[in-house]
DNA sequence: TGTGGTGAGATCGTATATTATTTCGTACAC
DNA sequence: GTGTACGAAATAATATACGATCTCACCACA
């Protein structure tokens, strides 16, 4: 185990490989939304047989990321409007409690790296690129969780993210004059986990961190669509019928649940 | 999907069988913790192939029943005696969001059944009964959560109450005592959501009900353990070494947060 | 012209066969 | 007596082959 580090850990398996290719090819939407994943033919791309392939795509099922139907076969997961506001809404739950269960652990050192990151974030907004602020973002965040004690929670919050990585990509980018405000409640949340803030008052400070990137991307969205609509741009409606398990489509509105302190 | 209840789908396909056989002997305690699950083996008692029971025992291990290494094989997972404290306070968080995120829409017939169940449960406390305790506490909490509009937390919670049923079973039984305050607590809760509420009340309510819970265990735990150490019958450390991606030891205590109401 | 049956092609599901890796016992050297 | 090297057995990983199922276009018939 000591030296397991080498890397060189024999061959990656082959699944392992067909997982690696196929994941990377939505995240970089190559492979978009609907698109169909044929075993014969991406294990013809890679070289290798179709079991393999079968089970990364089986991996990726159990992660959300492709739709999969018996003696069909398996696509891209589609894109529901409504997965990115779903996604954002359960990290906001798993995050905030992971980053006030977290909290206890950091070290002035993590505090410290977290602050540099979050200075060069308020740096990057002179020169806003949405990629590499949402990794700077993620960076930042990442040291806020990593410390949580719960390895269902953290594994919870990094499927989020990953879920997040792959929407994000594809639908849209950023919207404007959010960043400016992320990073001032980023400083908020550094504040309360320096003076060791009560467990509840971080918890719902990230949640609400969260939360309130959501509402701004839905009130954009909402914004943005209405005017395409008008200019007769309106966005494809899923390319072919999916027969994708219902999503209950009641829903009330935002969901903020502010601060009770 | 309306009448896919008819169950007669075609064949459950074979993968499907093997998921289920290897599940139910998990569950059931006909594989203990630390079993070894051998593909040929398990394949031949099927009278199948190992590229289904493969499958199976993949699907297994997503959700955490099973660990697997590579080129060396399955084996039941062993239980952690931190992973049923891991997976009380998950679940204590996302059932606790489910439930408040609910309790809109219920509609008074869920309340009266819900209700209902609970008396059941306030009934059986003079003829205890583990098992079907167990069974009405998962049907009261269903109701709560059932309406919640976040699939995806919906989908955490389901999955909390799976990995209890595989955990309880095979550890321990109930807590003498816990159940009366459970049936007060779950009385409590109703209460709340009958008078609708503020959302966060009820989350910390539900989320804190929960955890009373999992720190009666641990205390009862404590105390039977180290009876047991003294009378010498200290349980099984462990069949074999198992080489487990290893866990974070540090953790402080039971974590309870209070209600801030 | 519209509707329902039918067959070919595509693709998945599974069985069988082959290869690669690990584990464990045994023998040999020190 | 202890440690190491070698090899055989067990088992997982992958390839190949075949049967099962679905999709879709085409055609007969009302």
């Amino acid at each position: 185990m000591a030296f397991s580090q080498v890397g060189v850990r024999s061959a990656p398996s082959k699944s392992q490989l067909a997982y690696a290719f196929i994941k990377t090819r939505i995240e970089d939407s190559r492979f978009t939304p609907g698109y169909r994943l044929v075993l014969g033919t991406i294990a013809g791309e890679l070289g290798v047989s179709v079991v393999p392939v079968r089970e990364a795509i089986r991996r990726l099922e159990a992660e959300g990321l492709v739709q999969f139907e018996r003696n069909v076969g398996a696509q891209v997961a589609m894109i529901d409007p409504r997965e990115y506001e779903v996604t954002m809404q359960t990290l906001s739950i798993v995050e905030g409690w992971a980053t006030a269960a977290s909290a206890p652990f950091m070290t002035t050192n993590d505090l410290a790296r977290a602050r540099a990151i979050n200075d060069q974030l308020a740096e990057s907004l002179h020169h806003f690129d949405p990629v590499s602020f949402t990794r700077l973002n993620l960076d930042f965040h990442s040291i806020l969780f990593e410390h949580c004690p719960n390895p269902h929670v953290r594994d919870l919050v990094d499927r989020g993210w990953a879920r997040l990585r792959a929407l994000r990509e594809s639908t849209f980018s950023f919207v404007p004059g959010r960043a400016r405000e992320s990073v001032a409640e980023h400083a908020h949340i550094l504040n309360l986990i320096e003076r060791k803030a009560d467990a509840v008052e971080l918890e719902f400070a990230a949640r609400n961190h969260r939360l309130t990137t959501l509402d701004a991307f839905l009130a954009h969205d909402r914004a943005t669509h209405s005017a395409k609509a008008i200019a007769g741009l309106h966005v494809s409606p899923a390319p072919t019928a999916v027969p994708v398990g219902g999503q209950p489509s009641s829903r009330t509105k935002s969901t903020i649940i502010k601060e009770t302190a």
